[in-house]
DNA sequence: ATTATATGTGTACCTTTTACACAAGTCAAT
DNA sequence: ATTGACTTGTGTAAAAGGTACACATATAAT
């Protein structure tokens, strides 16, 4: 058991990530399955130990490309759980963090991924956890509504160009509302968040959408 | 050395708690002086190590009453700090904490603290601190202007019954603003967050003020 | 009584948010 | 080529919320 790695043995930091991304208007989360007791073959988010030398977000970042596959451009730090039994084995305090991938890159994974059967569910969706980690993907699913009201965390989540209808159903699928089209233009346009490309999709059927890209600077404002 | 009590020994979990108080119009933090190696003699925020076998927060308040003698109703977590030589010694994982008191209550620290030497210093008059605790103190301060406008962490900071203008004093403190009487007034109370106690202050030259109080059940409502 | 000082109050203006309907571009079927 | 179905793009009026601002009142000190 890899716990008992001799790097990481006198330390129980456990970090886990909680990384989102919305697939077809469905908010997903991705989720590993355990190879190792306690909780075999049970899923959980994907983490680890940390190693005592190296910084936590280099840890965090090593256990999601061993896990998943995966690299994620902006992890955001969310928060610690520490009760004294919520590891059945050690003491173990789990650090967790938060962030968003683009859907497209999901392909990514299923082919890269060397160590770990991983899968996004919808997060209505999610089957039993091992740990507490349904618990932390909660919190982290607050911090991230919290986050992406007021940030440019979204923007791992979309490709270079994107249209307005598909950012406002990223938005509503995330936060669990609708919008009228109408307003969340006005809303979107008004910061300088985004910026019209001047091309349009051409993909799918009906009208073509405008498409847009971030913008390179932007005042941070709340959004909503 | 206390890091060397078996009890904890092999792990490296520090608590610490950046307590708020706003003091004469003066946004204020609780420091104590350290005792041991590293960082002998130099000032820092109250925290210790947690014990293997308590909880999280509980191992926070019993830090915060060993070394200053406080007890704060309304601690919440802040942030992890996990840089590899943050500590000069073994490898500490920081997890730090913020709240705030009344300011009435500074009295009380004073005369029943027993291990450590501790006072309360302006954001702004901040000694050299031990470890990276004026990064901690900064986040912390963040984080405490983020949560005062859209919730009831102040409550801690007033005695039962206070007066318009001593909270418009504390928000103006801890943000760095000034707001007009009349809208701080209208917008205080268009939330449910206080109600009139039909008492007048007594105390204070001038023109009595009108005394408050926090409703028992109020709705969360951002407010800046 | 007068003065100095801090508290309490209302209104008009501006900005932001919300609600809401129709025209236009594409694809598919005929 | 025309029609129908579907999705995108656009403006305006009403409501709500935020901001600016001046004067009367209660107390304490003189």
């Amino acid at each position: 058991m890899e716990i008992n790695n001799p790097r990481y043995k006198k330390q129980g930091i456990h970090v886990m990530a909680a990384i989102f991304t919305v697939d077809h208007g469905i908010t997903k989360i991705l989720l590993v399955e355990r190879k190792n007791e306690p909780f075999y073959g049970m899923w959980s988010l994907p983490g680890g130990a940390l190693y005592n030398d190296e910084d936590l977000e280099d840890g965090m970042r090593r256990e999601l490309l061993e896990k998943t596959g995966l690299v994620i451009p902006n992890l955001r730090q969310c928060s610690v759980f520490g009760k004294v039994h919520r590891s059945p084995c050690m003491r173990m305090i789990g650090i967790s963090y938060f962030g968003v991938i683009d859907r497209f890159k999901v392909e990514l994974l299923t082919s890269t991924l060397k160590t770990s059967n991983a899968g996004w569910f919808a997060i209505n969706q999610i089957p039993p956890l091992a740990y507490d980690h349904q618990e932390i993907i909660q919190d982290a699913l607050e911090k991230l509504k919290e986050s992406i009201v007021e940030s440019d965390i979204l923007e791992s989540l979309f490709p270079k160009e994107f249209t307005l209808p598909e950012i406002q159903k990223v938005y509503e699928s995330i936060l669990g509302v609708n919008y009228d089209r109408r307003n969340f233009r006005k809303r979107m346009l008004s910061l300088d968040l985004i910026e019209d490309t001047g091309e349009t999709a051409k993909f799918g059927g009906k009208k073509p959408a405008k498409l847009y890209r971030f913008r390179k600077e932007k005042k941070q404002k709340r959004i909503f």
